[in-house]
DNA sequence: AAGTTGACGGATG
DNA sequence: TCATCCGCCAACT
């Protein structure tokens, strides 16, 4: 069987979001087949080596927003990268999501909600 | 070993 | 719009 942990079914998501795209915690942690565990894809984020390759930073907050962080240099940091990508950010400093969301194929049966969201 | 905490999110008031 | 509460899991104390 696949016993990936839930680490690294986070993190396989985590790498699969496209350049210049951005996914919500929820929506990876229900991509990775983990639903209602955003809390856990954040703290999976929390504990990664700053020198990952992992595009951590286009894991923002459902609402568009950069998560609060212990040192507000990080979040300023993950802005710039996530402008380095093409994003604009709105007036308060989000992400437009109905324009920067990420929307992958490969959807789980646990995703109807969304699909019924944007149609 | 038990309680606290945290890069969340949705519901509630 | 803002403040709280609660669910869920693992790391820390």
């Amino acid at each position: 069987m696949s016993e990936r942990s839930s680490y690294e079914r986070i993190y396989d998501v985590v790498r699969r979001i496209p350049r210049g795209r951005v996914a919500s915690y929820g929506q990876v942690a229900r991509l990775a087949g983990l639903p209602r565990h955003a809390r856990l894809v954040g703290y999976a984020l929390h504990r990664l080596p700053g020198e990952t390759r992992l595009p951590w930073h286009r894991v923002v907050a459902a609402e568009g927003r950069i998560a609060k962080r212990a040192f507000p240099d990080d979040g300023r940091w993950q802005r710039e990268l996530l402008e380095g990508e093409g994003i604009e950010l709105d007036l308060s400093g989000a992400v437009p999501m109905e324009r920067y969301a990420w929307r992958p194929r490969t959807r789980r049966a646990s995703d109807e909600k969304e699909k019924a969201r944007r149609a």
